[in-house]
DNA sequence: AGAAATTTGTCCGTATGTATC
DNA sequence: AGATACATACGGACAAATTTC
């Protein structure tokens, strides 16, 4: 089959399908994704529409690639997109920076960061734990 | 010529290449760039690598395309706008749990745990940083 | 340590579809 | 309707990073 692509272009479907596979956890969280070849099998398209597709992934952060190892599934949106049975606790809390996040927001160790933690519990265990550093706004 | 990329691969050249032009002013703002047609010939390169090109810039909001019309660099970078668009990377690792995180996870300090670490940036400052901490699975 | 295999990255040429002028 | 311009898709070749043996 040469070229049709009436409606939806093949590798926004294949994007889709993957998000799908990824945000229902048929892809574990930071799970390398199939290779670009077993895709190609499974999908029967080029490689370039697999690449297409996986680019358009990455654009929205879902998932990352690294050169000769492979692309896997980003662990974050897990725990804004829960289907099932998990259950999420979040507070705020403030700490001082260490020295490693005061190197890297660029500030003095021991200025106060504001921490958002996320604890994602799925039967009785907690899957994950996410931390959100920033720092504290002047605005109040 | 087959395909040599020594050093820096030809598509980021062209995209460094317009960017200058955009940026000096040889390209207005708002001003349609060359054609991919134009382009191709100038740069002696194949349709592809200077769709990448223009990929490139289009993923840091320097220019947007519109189907069947052209390229068109933004005008509105030059003010604050570029720096409107935030960037995210993200890595993932592996670390031993501390106390802290050994007692919520309910194993032993020193525990493999992966971590995924992203990184957003705004106008050059880092914006957050997220951490996502999860056990690591028996995939391997 | 090093060679081979695996996997993603870059680039080419071609063909066809779709939107705009 | 015709010409122009971007979008999608294929297949092939070789480069580069990583993993495996």
């Amino acid at each position: 089959m040469p070229t049709p692509h009436y409606g939806q272009p093949r590798y926004r479907t294949i994007a889709d399908e993957l998000r799908k596979r990824i945000e229902s956890g048929a892809i574990s969280p930071g799970a390398l994704l199939p290779t670009e070849s077993a895709l190609t099998a499974e999908f029967r398209v080029s490689r370039g529409t697999i690449r297409q597709a996986i680019a358009a992934l990455r654009e929205i952060g879902f998932v990352t690639t690294e050169h000769g190892r492979g692309t896997h599934a980003n662990a974050r949106f897990y725990d804004h997109n829960m289907s099932d049975s998990a259950t999420q606790q979040t507070r705020q809390r403030e700490v001082p920076a260490n020295e490693e996040l005061a190197v890297l927001f660029g500030v003095d160790i021991g200025t106060t960061l504001v921490v958002e933690e996320s604890i994602t519990r799925r039967s009785q265990r907690i899957e994950s734990v996410t931390r959100t550093y920033r720092i504290r706004t002047a605005s109040h």
